[in-house]
DNA sequence: CATGACACTTTCCTAAAGGTAACTAACCAC
DNA sequence: GTGGTTAGTTACCTTTAGGAAAGTGTCATG
């Protein structure tokens, strides 16, 4: 899901752990579909399979399948079986890892919108 | 820049705006130099077209180019002229603006550090 | 006036992310 | 046992981000 070749810095101590760890929660976060799972869930409680078409408008049954692979071996989802009488359902749902998570979205969301505000209007006319 | 085919959820009200600010923010860094350049920014003060090759290993001039005119139309980083008597001399800088993103990078980089130690060393072995 | 440094631009190419569509396997309802 | 729903696969195709390499225009220095 990476790219192979990495970005990378000249500065070997100071600058690199930083840099590290912030491309490792970019990489969490950039795929295409990745926060707009995490936001439902966090919106939602819980999902199911099925339910992701609905509320994430356009994405694919492959495209899910391989979002939702990433997100849970990075342990920020995790699928939950419920037993009724008649069947059993699957559900994912926010680990409690990831609540760490949300603080760093709505800090992300706090910079957009007060971003929308003053600079991106003459971009993105296309979603008002 | 940014993908034509843009994902999209299903709440129209509260969650959208929300989601909005989150995928401009995202989209802001979440080209492959980015957050790369905004940090040897931050670091260094100031940085040269020719100053990036050295403190960003890897990158061509053709994607530098692209990654500091979109950053510099999003007013995060700045062009300036140093006039000495020989010759002038054009520095980037962060604008007052991305101050602001700064406060976000941290956050990142602060998951990122501390879910380092967790969940991810079973991947990226090869950036230790 | 030639040479080199600097700040790009242009062209071409590749790899990978993501889309489309069809298919499968399991389960339940009727 | 047929049809529908769920939870995915699989195969193929398109788009696009990014890489490689070479070229351009402008200065300044020798």
């Amino acid at each position: 899901m990476e790219k192979k070749v990495k970005p990378c810095i000249a500065d070997e101590t100071i600058l690199k752990q930083r840099f590290l760890a912030l491309r490792d929660t970019l990489d969490l976060l950039s795929g295409k579909w990745r926060f707009c799972i995490l936001l439902n869930l966090h919106y939602y409680e819980k999902l199911r399979f099925k339910d992701f078409f609905e509320v994430s408008k356009g994405i694919s049954p492959k495209v899910l399948t391989s979002e939702l692979t990433t997100l849970e071996a990075h342990q920020l989802i995790e699928k939950s079986i419920e037993f009724t009488p008649t069947k059993d359902i699957a559900y994912y749902r926010l680990t409690q890892h990831a609540q760490e998570i949300w603080h760093v979205l709505n800090t992300l969301i706090e910079f957009g919108l007060s971003n929308r505000k003053e600079v991106i209007q003459s971009l993105h006319q296309n979603d008002k």
